[in-house]
DNA sequence: TTTAAAACCGATAGCCTATCGGTTTTCGGT
DNA sequence: ACCGAAAACCGATAGGCTATCGGTTTTAAA
């Protein structure tokens, strides 16, 4: 009866936990829950079930290093970004991403004209590829 | 104990109530529910929780008209897409805006090529406003 | 083989959407 | 002013999510 669709929410623990990941590069749970020191006073279990759902959300990969399983991201903060970004649009039914694009780059380029130049080479390295390919 | 933050969710039947009232313009809960015969079958309470949610969420803004309050829309498609974005952002802690660019051209350029020359075409745009200027 | 560490399992609280039934309010016509 | 219908409002329920732990089982290492 509740949402049909499951839109990669991540939680404000999980993202701390996630944040921490990017900083550290990898980590199990001691490690993690020892990272987040900063304000949060946790069980370390509660960490672990953080850490579990971004796995199962397919956000981390994990390993075993003898007892514990280590963790690593397998996005970087940028992709999940697009992902978030990505998914915001298909929720409000805008499949064409160039009004939006536009409207981002807009903003970008305001902020730094370096932007642009970036863009262009960002549109040639993906022609290169596709030509190549 | 869940979430503290409330990044502005729209709900899937929310999202087709919001569809039906871009279409109409504005419309009470007996238009909608009838307009939204597509498949649904909803009890017309239903459809008027959803109303009120998005009311609540300052999404639609509403005035009596005789017994029933007229809904109408207070953000455009494009407007309620800057603020998922903007919400997603905040929410993966992006200040720079050109690495998720990078990123979403990554995605849009996959699905559709032809995203490169609009953006092309954008930059261009750019440069220009700016030597002229 | 013991033992400590860590995963795993299950429960709970709290928040959300979606879904209605039932009650009260509120117009509009007579 | 009154009555009846229409609509808002209220409350309850189901189901899904994150966050939070306690308790049990697995497992690897000394």
């Amino acid at each position: 009866m509740a949402n049909t669709l499951s839109p990669l929410t991540i939680g404000d623990l999980e993202m701390e936990v996630l944040e921490q990941l990017w900083k550290l590069g990898s980590g199990d749970v001691k490690e993690v829950h020892a990272a987040l020191t900063g304000g949060r006073d946790n069980h370390p279990n509660t960490v672990q079930s953080a850490l579990e759902r971004l796995f199962r959300k397919g956000v981390l990969e994990r390993e075993k290093r003898s007892h514990a399983y280590l963790y690593s991201p397998l996005v970087t903060r940028e992709e999940l970004a697009a992902r978030l970004i990505d998914e915001a649009l298909h929720r409000v039914r805008m499949a064409e991403p160039m009004p939006t694009l536009a409207a981002l780059v807009d903003l970008a380029a305001e902020q730094d004209p370096g932007v642009l130049d970036e863009l262009e080479r960002l549109v040639q390295a993906h022609r290169a590829k596709r030509t190549g390919a």
